[in-house]
DNA sequence: GGCACGATCGGCT
DNA sequence: GCCGATCGTGCCC
């Protein structure tokens, strides 16, 4: 039975994303700076599909912004929307095919000190993490992470923690995206307060 | 607690 | 040009 603070090896990425996407509920990211290491257990995740999957950046084939997804499992895909903010996924599957799991939100086992630090506007601490571009800031992950290997020595590791009992993993649809082509690939832990609100869509802009 | 809306810019058509 | 794998604020229960 493995300690909760081993990293993650590879090939549990280097699998279907809808296996790989459940399977990180309950997991440790942990992000080492020179501030300090911020923990944060994830309990809202996305699988995106690449090229059999519309909602994903993958879909349309590699581009500049995503090549990171077309690369080896066990990396991590850092974008930048709306914006203003950033977004992760850890790659999955074998080289060459696009899927991977976006981060939605963890709690913040460790270094809660520092993660207030950089997330002023939280008011509570379940709000640290509450949300994926919430979650990159408070690990302070930014777009020069991208393609950064989260299974070596690198400042930024997944590791095993304490995965849920399965009778706790809901599934349903995804959040954010528009258009009737959805499919239910976001998985969360029942009951966790940190999981984000469903919205069916982003809200339209306003006219005027 | 929920809902509506503006912010802000890179990537893609 | 258009729009997004979103967030924070303001307002109202």
């Amino acid at each position: 039975m493995p300690d909760p603070h081993d990293p993650l090896p590879r090939g549990f990425f280097d699998r279907p994303v809808l296996e790989v996407a459940p399977d990180l509920l309950g997991r440790l990211v942990v992000h080492r700076t020179a501030d300090g290491d911020v923990t944060a257990r994830l309990t809202e995740v996305e699988a995106y599909d690449g090229p059999n999957d519309p909602g994903s950046h993958a879909y349309r084939g590699r581009s500049k912004r995503n090549g990171t997804m077309f690369g080896p499992p066990g990396h991590v895909y850092v974008y930048f929307t709306y914006g203003m903010h950033h977004c992760m996924n850890l790659v999955c599957g074998p080289p060459g095919l696009p899927t991977g799991v976006l981060l939605r939100a963890a709690e913040i086992t460790d270094g809660v000190h520092l993660a207030r630090k950089r997330r002023l506007a939280a008011k509570s601490d379940r709000e640290l993490a509450r949300g994926p571009a919430r979650l990159v800031e408070a690990l302070a992950v930014s777009r020069g992470d991208d393609g950064a290997d989260v299974c070596g020595d690198g400042p930024l590791t997944v590791h095993h923690g304490t995965p849920p009992p399965p009778g706790l993993i809901c599934r349903g649809p995804r959040v954010g995206l528009r258009g009737a082509a959805d499919f239910p690939w976001r998985f969360w832990i029942d009951g966790e307060p940190t999981v984000s609100v469903y919205r069916p869509h982003a809200p339209r802009r306003a006219t005027g």
